[in-house]
Formats: structure tokens, C-alpha cells, sequence
DNA sequence: TATGGTACAAACAAATTTGTAAGTAATGAC
DNA sequence: GTCATTACTTACAAATTTGTTTGTACCATA
């Protein structure tokens, strides 16, 4: 892959982080766009066109980027259709399903604290 | 603060972003500690240097900028002790609690799908 | 023959996050 | 007066993440 880094206190860290199960949950949506596509995901498969839509800003290069690494760990599907123009589709697996109520609560949470965080402009 | 970004995609993302219910909550425990040290908290109020131990490989400046941070968005309580050598115990907040029973989840998710992956060596 | 749409890839660059190393203040113990 | 302790701070550097730009393959249609 891309030059492994060595054994600093970075991967030290890293590795502990990962032996977490809770941490090892928190990495697989970390960053900043896994979170989202897996919520968008959630209503429905989508058309990597159809994703970048609902993203205004996203670059092409990130978007794909982050459905391989989502793939890789096995929380997306991704399915092509040879047909011209090409067609691809995205879905959820099992195990990112899992996520689903997961989300609802932080959103819960965000929904609740961002409205008491204003009140008190 | 820090100079401030200009009006880049960067920012409009983040914006973006941080509108939606779900990554604002994302947002305020993201990166490679919030968790851990909110989840850390969750048992019970922790010194400094307490925190410190749980991460054997955390510098200091990490852990300072963590708590700083995590004070900022209101998730944690700092008080310090006028003694000499000083004192200092980090406490979760009430919205802090909110993210517990989150956590429990997010780590059996991890469990679970740890384990499924070592079993497919 | 030229153009257009889809789903990318590659080379490069900027921004942010994380880590390293050294130093500070206060004060009591030796 | 030197040392040790705690909870930091500062200046610097490395690593990772995110974004920009340009280009590609495929074939259909004009």
C-alpha cells in the first residue's frame, strides 16, 4: 500500500486506540465524510452520482476515496452495472446497518445540544 | 485564535457538515481521543496525570489540547485545586452523560464485528 | 468526426492533526 | 540552594487528511 509508517509513538497509539472496541467502532466512521454517506445510504442505495449530489462541496477524488476505504471495511457494497455510461451503486452491508440506530441517537444528541448551545447565544 | 481559514471548500464543507444534527455530535467526539478520554471520565473524575496513565503513549500537549477542547464544547468540568503541587480533576458534564449509553453501543458494535473479522482470519 | 455523460485515477498542494523536546511556576523536602 | 512534583506551555516538526486540477475509458448520439 502507501509506505507504512514506522514504529513511533503515532502507531503506538494508533494500536492501542484500535485494540479498543470502542475506538475500533469510532475509526471505522471517522473523518469527515463517513458518517454522512453511511446516514444517506441508510434511506437507500445510491448512484455515486446521486452521493456526490448530496454533498455540494465534495470533491470527486474524496468522494471515491471514502467509499473504497468504506468498502474495504466491508460497511459498503458497491455493485456495477456494465452499461454505458456506467452505472454504479452503493448500499449498506449488515454490519453497517448495525450503525443505523447508533446514528439516530447522536443525532438525537446533536439535535438537542445544538438548540440548548444557541439559546444561550 | 489561530488565522482563520478562508472561504474554501474546506470550510464550506465543513459548514456543511457541522449544520447536520448527526455530525455536529460526530464532530464533538471526533479525532483520536475525545472518546476514549470522555469514555475514560465516564467511571469517574480523573487527575491529570491519572488521565495520563490510562494512555500510555499520549503526550502531554495532546492530552492538554483534548481537555481544552473538551471543556470548550462544554463536555467536560475542570477544577483545579489551589495546592502546591498543583491539582486538577477533569469531570463529564451532564451533556457528557448523554454520550455514555452511545458509547456502550458503538464499543458492542465493536466487539462484535472485531471478533467476525478475526474469525474470517 | 466531434461531443457528452459517468465514474473514476493520478499528480500535486494545502490544511489540519498529532507528536517531540524542552522549559515554566510554585513550593516543600532534603 | 538544589531537587522533585504536577500540570501545564511553547516552538518546532512529522504525519495524515482533505482538496485542486487534469485526464481517462467507455460508447452513444449529433
Amino acid at each position: 500500500m502507501t509506505a507504512r509508517k514506522e514504529n513511533s509513538t503515532y502507531t503506538l497509539n494508533e494500536k492501542f486506540i484500535t485494540d479498543c472496541d470502542l475506538t475500533y467502532a469510532a475509526n471505522k466512521i471517522g473523518g469527515r465524510w463517513k458518517i454522512v454517506i453511511l446516514d444517506k445510504l441508510g434511506d437507500r442505495k445510491l448512484r455515486f452520482s446521486e452521493l456526490k449530489k448530496e454533498f455540494p462541496y465534495i470533491s470527486e477524488r474524496m468522494l471515491t476515496l471514502q467509499l473504497r476505504a468504506l468498502e474495504q471495511d466491508e460497511l459498503v457494497k458497491r455493485t456495477v452495472y456494465a452499461a454505458v455510461p456506467p452505472r454504479v451503486e452503493y448500499e449498506l452491508t449488515s454490519i453497517a446497518l448495525e450503525f443505523l440506530p447508533i446514528f439516530c441517537q447522536l443525532s438525537a444528541w446533536g439535535k438537542k445540544n445544538k438548540a440548548l448551545k444557541k439559546s444561550r447565544s
